[in-house]
DNA sequence: CCGTATCCGCTCGGATACTG
DNA sequence: CAGTATCCGAGCGGATACGG
């Protein structure tokens, strides 16, 4: 944000391309579930819509336009009737999938874990009143 | 695997912590800087608010609560004065460390070819007269 | 089948001010 | 030092309707 004048001549990546974001597209929260279902070859839209539960048309279409946008993903539109749309990851992003698999593995062993610790935090959180008693 | 039918004591986590929730917290945006911070050892509140570039206060401390709450850091208190706080990972989270610097690597490498895949797509958009016409 | 367009509630998140 | 509290504008995202 307050980054430091930087010259315009070459870096405009660096500007226009902060880290955080980037992982933000990438990370994000359908990013990845698209991404990983694209994975085992090109996929059509409707193919998408059904198998990443609980997203919307809208959400599925604003981030296959981001991720095509990014260079992750290439739309092939085949012109047939009814028309055909396919959606397959490019080199880059295969080069990522590996990274993205090992999140999602790593979140499925410790799904239970993580829900354990939130039964923990609130029950601890709510049973404190000799220290963050407000005396009325 | 959206749909195999579950066990009743898996049903429970599984509703409470689905998978997108919890990637959702842990690759979000300002949740990787930190717990790449945190990785080098215990650090504190203030040398967390320098080192990541562009977070406020306030979402430094609700990331802080959220991964506290998830069980991937831990809050020590040392009532010392002036006060000092550290935080550092849970074994569960630097379990999950390598797969997030793979991620910051990934990004690292590809940032300047998805700087330029967005130029190009734009560029793209931008004169496609022949196709994108809407007839008046 | 594969989207786009519009409305709108709701949350995110910065700015600011105040405590122990 | 390490937060909490409150305000408030921006934009995310669902619902709905429509088009090629």
């Amino acid at each position: 944000m307050s980054r430091s004048h930087t010259h315009v001549s070459e870096e405009v990546t660096d500007q226009a391309c902060p880290l955080v974001e980037v992982i933000d597209h990438v990370a994000g929260k359908w990013s990845i579930s698209i991404l990983v279902a694209a994975a085992r070859g090109p996929i059509r839209f409707t193919e998408l819509e059904r198998s990443i539960e609980g997203i919307s048309r809208r959400m599925l279409t604003l981030n296959l336009r981001r991720l095509e946008r990014d260079g992750l993903l290439t739309r092939t539109v085949h012109p047939t009737v009814p028309p055909k749309v396919e959606y397959s990851l490019t080199a880059m992003a295969r080069e990522l999938y590996s990274y993205l698999t090992g999140l999602v593995e790593w979140a499925e062993r410790h799904r239970g874990a993580i829900a354990q610790a939130r039964t923990a935090y609130d029950s601890k959180a709510a049973a404190v009143p000799q220290a963050g008693q407000p005396h009325p």
